[in-house]
RNA sequence: CGGGAAGUGGCGCAGCGGUAGCGUACCUGCUUUGGGAGCAGGGGGUCGGGAGUUCAAAUCUCCCCUUCCCGACCA
């Protein structure tokens, strides 16, 4: 039992000043954590019960599926990381330190290298495989900015588990099983989630999914189809590609002077005030031109080269689509000094004439999806105030690819059925990746297989933040008054508020109604100070947030007690004689 | 790394050349007990650090450090 007379607890008036988000707040000022750096939090016993609530929750889903706990240091040595590259691919956000031999070492942002190293040191026949081994442990990243309390930290725990099987099909099969646990998972959490293809990113594999917490201080942008289930990253969203127009309905292309239009909407506005370039059918628009950006990119063995992108001139360029595009290299503006250095490029009046891998400009042309055989646009002529106009694609040029980096819009077309998508904002709380072989290749995993063949192993590795699980749920389970935990998260299931005088019955009567909560295996939080006047025991229960309170006060000359649902904020009085069993029934 | 704000008792803040304050929290006593009670007394702060200006610096000047917010960054 926990009782608020000696439990190691303050709770705070007012809010502290360093506190943005609400989750922040409130589990500052009702006690739960307390901050020690930047980026790392000091659990309090009632932060850490939730935490422990969590971390169970995850560890009974995990163990369900049949994968096993594991530990390993926090602090790792230098090598695996050298190995696989991630010692500088790291850069700025590796902790790194030396121990007293001038040794490097580093403290861990995430273990696949030890696990990959782990197996490889015990096990070596495919007859070993599947398996999954998981472990809970902090990591470390020197986040540039850590922010909103637990949500981004720099020393924060995770559990994450790696797969390991014999080919493609083990591995879908492992991260299925992952799939459908963290769904269980979360579920059992409380939280709200939503499941998005994300983008592999640098980390190479094959298909990724993240968990999002719709949440609105989330650090994610996602979008989520208004009629069917699709839902993405904005990184991986997967424009839908419109069908192709037959090259004979396009007029032929003709260049005109458009003299000062540097721009898209001047370039507009001329179009549509001059008779001889006026649309007959409708006014042009942004999306009837075509807008070439050029990057240049940094390859990471220092190299560079230019990229030219085209997209309707009604979308931006979203440099994180475009990075997820291009990583492991890295965007880069292309300079006045490079313009100068290419003159086949007049700027403001790029056109595909010049780009491309065999044109004059010699330089790589990606398109936007959009961009199909037979669709008509308006760009640049490649001549200082001069474009061309009904340049059709398939006919007048070509790309020598596609690129995924136009921004995507709030309407746009759902990929998959063609209702409109919804951008919304979300923070990450889980992430399950199908990794493949690049780790198991780097450090020299492999196995035989029943031929006596010698075998890569391919692997997947799964994350949830569990202290960024605890600040999620509290940002997704809170009003103004304070915290409102899931029943299964919470510190504990009732809250006894005791009121009246030191000398009156009520405190020995909630000690009692305590008790016979305990013996019926409610967990109790019990309000047994004295001398402390109701309004800030009240005001108390609902900052910590347990989710049904009881008082012991006035009524109790009658037999009754209040109950009182802390979500919904409903109270009714009930017989003191039945509310052990009203509380157990409870969901 | 860019832009902004701020560092004064545990927490929230005021003070902006002249004895370091208020609220809250904490301690003692009395009163009070259904939505952050009242009265009285009390403990607690090298005013982020350093250098300078001045008879005198929390206050002015310079440098540094730290923290928070927005952006960049973030397997």
């Amino acid at each position: 039992m926990l009782r608020l007379s000696s439990l190691f607890v303050r709770t705070l008036r007012e809010d502290p000043a360093d506190a943005e988000v609400a989750s922040h707040r409130l589990l500052v000022r009702g006690g739960y954590i307390r901050r020690a750096a930047p980026g790392c939090f000091t659990w309090l016993p009632l932060g850490w019960i939730v935490y422990r609530n969590v971390e169970r929750i995850i560890r009974e889903e995990m163990d369900r599926e049949g994968f096993q706990e594991v530990h390993f240091p926090a602090l790792l040595p230098r090598e695996p990381y050298e190995i696989t590259g991630r010692w500088t691919d790291y850069g700025d956000n590796l902790f790194r330190l030396k121990d007293r031999r001038d040794i490097d070492m580093l403290l861990a942002p995430t273990h696949e290298e030890m696990f990959t190293l782990l197996v490889k040191d015990l096990y070596s026949s495919y007859k070993d495989l599947p398996l999954v081994i998981y472990q809970i442990q902090n990591k470390f990243r020197d986040e540039a900015r850590p922010r909103a309390g637990l949500l981004r930290g720099r020393e924060f725990s995770m559990k994450d588990s790696y797969s390991f099987d014999l080919d493609d099909a083990g591995l879908q099969n492992s991260y299925d099983k992952h799939r459908a646990a963290y769904q269980r998972t979360f579920e059992r959490l409380g939280m709200p989630y939503v499941i998005v293809s994300a983008m592999s990113g640098a980390m190479g594999g094959s298909a990724s999914e993240e968990f999002l917490a719709p949440l609105a201080v989330g650090e994610d942008t996602y979008v989520r189809c208004s009629t069917c289930d699709y839902a993405a990253n904005t990184e991986a969203v997967q424009v839908a590609v419109p069908d192709a127009i037959p090259l004979a309905d396009a007029p032929q292309a003709r260049v005109h002077a458009t003299p000062n239009t540097p721009t898209i909407q001047t370039l507009v506005d001329l179009m549509n005030a001059r008779d001889d370039l006026r649309r007959p059918d409708r006014e042009w628009t942004a999306a009837d031109t075509l807008k070439n950006l050029i990057v240049k990119l940094k390859h990471p063995d220092g190299t560079h080269s230019a990229l030219a992108i085209g997209v309707p001139g009604d979308r931006e360029v979203d440099m994180k689509r475009l990075e997820a595009q291009v990583s492991p290299a890295e965007i880069e503006p292309f300079t006045e000094e490079d313009f100068a250095k290419n003159p086949h490029l007049v700027k403001g009046y790029i056109g595909p004439g010049s780009l491309g891998e065999n044109k004059s400009a010699g330089i790589r042309f990606v398109v936007d999806p959009r961009i199909v055989d037979g669709t008509r646009w308006i760009t640049g002529a490649n001549e200082l105030g001069r474009h061309v106009v009904d340049l059709t694609y398939g006919r007048d040029f070509t790309a020598d690819g596609v690129i995924e980096a136009a921004e995507v819009h709030g309407g746009d077309p759902c990929p998959k059925c063609g209702s409109p998508l919804e951008i919304a904002r979300g923070i990450e709380i889980g992430h399950i990746f199908q990794l493949g072989r690049k780790y198991a290749e780097a450090l020299g995993l492999t196995v035989l297989d029943q031929n006596g063949k010698t075998r890569v192993v391919t692997m997947g590795s799964y994350g949830i933040g569990v202290s960024r699980a605890v600040g999620a749920i509290a940002e997704l389970n809170c009003d103004d008054r304070g915290l409102v935990w899931p029943r299964e998260v919470a510190p504990a299931d009732v809250h006894i508020v005791a009121t009246g005088k030191p000398s009156d019955p009520q405190l020995p009567a909630a000690e009692q109604l305590a008790i016979a909560c305990e013996t019926a295996g409610l967990r109790v939080l019990l309000d047994d100070r004295v001398g402390v006047s109701p309004g800030i025991k009240f005001n108390d229960a609902d900052l910590f947030g347990v989710p049904t309170i009881v008082v012991v006060g006035r009524g109790l000359a009658d037999g009754m007690v209040e109950l009182k649902d802390r979500r919904t904020g409903d109270r009714r009085d009930v017989p003191l004689a039945d509310a052990v069993a009203i509380l157990t029934a409870l969901p």
